[in-house]
DNA sequence: CGAATGGTTGATAAGACTCAACTGGTGTGG
DNA sequence: CCACACCAGTTGAGTCTTATCAACCATTCG
């Protein structure tokens, strides 16, 4: 982790990129930035640990974080992949509870971080920034209740092709926000099966395999896997 | 669904019980509670259908309620047992989005409908009660986490060994609060798998079937199963 | 009584995990 | 510069858990 030191406009655009800070005047959002920190951190760093006290806010502004917990098997389990822009754990953070689980970086990424305090601070005088962190809860609620969909889900194939589809709303284009065996762990498939079903997916026609990631060749046909299973 | 008309106290005996509204004065109970109604509902009967928009915050004051949705492949995926007293899908409510699941009612059950905008008008003047609410979300977000704990878990014993052991955090007696395929459904196992893991428990000591429900006869070495996998 | 529901048990099959081998890329240190 | 280890990813073969299908029992309810 290396802290930098940029001006003030720097902190405030990064602060502007999340939601959450919507509703704030300009002067609020600067006087955040003031009390924010920015830092960089690379492949491995430990951004926090499970059971630990969370006195920061941890925004993801660029590159991707994992949330995982430890399974009694001793296994990791990944809950989340975020990539920025991004708050991390804010729940935890707001209910003052320690963080739930470890977060590790997985690629080259720009953080900031605000001590809790001021960020309470500031609801006070500003009625919707609670509603705001209910919205941003109530998102986790449903990428768990999506997880869980997932998870309820037998076939691998059919998970992998809801990953996909959420992953590119829109564009056909997928690149992968993380590593295959992370991905493979956050739908709880072995990165074995993960590479076969991507495997079946393309034998079927619905993905291409490219260099720089997947392409949608078949919406209709990955939409249809959904329902087989 | 059968309404009921108690008296004010009664209405607000019931909200009285719900942590939720612990911060609220006297006056602001009894006033939410004249606007609220009271109604039982039978086995089998549907509190409400996903996609519906909320307009009522549903209170399960005695009985049980299941949550769940449907798959893709037409299953069922039973995501919450709710056992009063308890707040049903707050979280959708207060956010103004549409039910994201259906709630059918499991057993006889005593309810309190509270109209959503005569809540949301009493968060205005209790800076607090969103808090609370979050509060609620946050532990929905622990308890899908632990769902997803559970799912990634693979034995189907130590699934239901945690069930066990979170149900009945101190007392050795449990009583079942749903029947048990729905536990094996919540537990995203089949009831043939549940009942198979049952008798596996029974059968190493660390649990009895009883009448009423389920002894817990050697806790610690069912704490220790869920190291197991 | 007959039907429906909830639960248990047995036999079988399918799917994912496990283990192992192999590849290609990357980084490191002699 | 090369040898080496290491990591991510892929593929194959065998195993194992759970789902599936089927039969059966108990209870409840109309």
């Amino acid at each position: 982790m290396k802290t930098l030191s940029p001006s003030l406009e720097i902190k405030t655009k990064y602060l502007r990129r999340l939601h959450l800070f919507h509703s704030l005047s300009e002067p609020e959002l600067s006087q955040i930035a003031d009390f924010s920190y920015v830092r960089t951190a690379d492949r491995g760093e430990i951004l926090f640990r499970q059971g630990e006290s969370a006195r920061e806010l941890h925004i993801l502004v660029r590159g991707t974080v994992e949330i995982f917990f430890l399974l009694e098997s001793g296994e990791k389990k990944v809950i989340h992949l975020l990539s920025g822009p991004s708050l991390v754990a804010e729940a935890a953070l707001f209910m003052g509870s320690p963080w739930p689980a470890d977060a590790h970086i997985l690629s080259e990424s720009l953080l900031v971080a605000i001590p809790r305090d001021k960020i309470i601070a500031l609801t006070a005088a500003n009625p919707e920034l609670p509603w705001r962190l209910m919205g941003g809860m109530f998102s986790r609620l449903n990428e768990f209740r999506n997880t869980i969909e997932n998870l309820s889900r037998k076939s691998a194939v059919s998970r992998v092709a809801v990953y996909l589809l959420t992953a590119a709303p829109d564009c056909p284009q997928i690149i992968l926000n993380a590593p295959k065996n992370k991905i493979a762990n956050y739908l709880g498939l072995r990165a074995e099966t993960f590479s076969r079903a991507l495997r079946v997916l393309v034998n079927q026609g619905a993905i291409a395999m490219e260099e720089e990631g997947i392409r949608i060749m078949n919406r209709s046909l990955l939409e249809s896997i959904l329902g087989e299973q």
